[in-house]
DNA sequence: GAATTAATTGAACGTACGTTTTATTAAAGA
DNA sequence: TCTTTAATAAAACGTACGTTCAATTAATTC
């Protein structure tokens, strides 16, 4: 045997990505062989090297797209607005959403981070960074301007992510709850958290509004 | 070579755990063989086999008599004071202190749930659900006495729990931040998140919430 | 339709793993 | 002192892993 009829570089590389996500989400990356992930895919596992040059390369493919797809995301939800409360709302919005949405591929992102090499693990946690800093603005934005009331910024938004980010922990979709009051519940909770100036806006918004660095 | 002068088997299962716990919570379960492990403490794999059955019974062991000991500090941290802010206060901050302390043990208990046999899992999985429903039922009552504001108990508990256990991520004990400013700043986070009411039963919480020493 | 490129198989390589077995020595008990 | 028990080493077993290589067939190009 070899090439077979109706095979597809493309589709049989999607194939494999598609595989690995729920594998390896589901029973760790370790866990899963190269042969269990061919088979999956319906082929052999030497296959699996025309795609991918390392069972790491695979893993750090999909981290990396699956980080990049998380800034993009924020990117495209990202508010035209300065108000820090509408942003703020913005933000945990779309990380409920991107993260119920793509749950094995964030439970990866979280777990396997110590399955990579020093370079590839410092190039990941570069991008959770520069994500982490997006909440950190907003934070620091909003309680400059009175509309927050936090003492720590960074200590607040690691509690925020560590909140809103547990959701995928627990969360089915089937259940009793739905993914919009989930996200209402998570709202109200996260702007008690910061002390956010409820209802009524904020008077003095505008007086000490800056530009970001 | 056979047994060793001064070789004592309590000293060298005391070891064995040690170096187990230390070296799971750096490289993860199925990274660390039994050779590893065994270098480390100072012995042949073999040896390892006369205090643990096998390597999931090693990982087991280690993970039930951590979360045994997280019930056992919360019975004894428990206040008897049956006042919400208080009892939340108290649960609070025992959480942190107890996840502080023991860090990598409670980084193996989250992050290796998966290596565990069907019925070990199960096992472990009912003493977590029996802490969480301590927090569930502190969050019930207050909100029945009108000392907490909570839609929905289940969800508040599991953000609570997401947002304490997060410190063990990012905090380090020698860093700006003590243990005793961390916790102070959770309390305040938490009390705002379950809408907790304020100024008077804030006093009331940092007198009755003195961390163990 | 011949030549080239794309996609895959099947077999093999070397290594590392968890575990078992057997032998051996140290310590404790009689 | 002699016997028994505790604690370990050393070697081996079978297996599964990531990966490579050569051969082979399908699709595409000219």
């Amino acid at each position: 045997m070899a090439r077979t009829a109706g095979s597809d570089g493309e589709r049989t590389e999607a194939a494999i990505r598609e595989a690995a996500v729920d594998l390896i989400a589901r029973h760790g990356y370790e866990a899963v062989s190269m042969r269990q992930l061919a088979a999956r895919v319906g082929v052999q596992a030497a296959a699996l090297y025309r795609y991918f040059t390392t069972k790491e390369d695979l893993l750090f493919t999909l981290m990396r797209e699956h980080m990049e797809a998380l800034l993009t995301a924020w990117d495209e939800a990202r508010p035209a607005t300065t108000e820090p409360v509408a942003r703020l709302a913005a933000f945990v919005a779309n990380h409920i959403a991107f993260h119920i949405e793509r749950r094995s591929q964030t439970h990866i992102s979280n777990m396997e981070l110590r399955s990579l090499s020093p370079e590839r693990l410092t190039f990941i946690l570069r991008l959770r960074t520069s994500y982490e800093k997006e909440l950190r603005a907003i934070l620091r934005e909003g309680t400059e301007e009175g509309a927050f009331d936090l003492d720590d910024i960074g200590l607040a938004a690691m509690a925020v992510i560590q909140m809103i980010t547990g959701v995928i922990v627990w969360f089915r979709p089937d259940e009793r709850l739905s993914v919009e009051g989930v996200t209402q519940t998570y709202l109200s909770m996260t702007m008690r958290l910061v002390g956010a100036t409820t209802n009524r806006e904020t008077q003095h918004v505008h007086a000490g509004t800056r530009l970001r660095a």
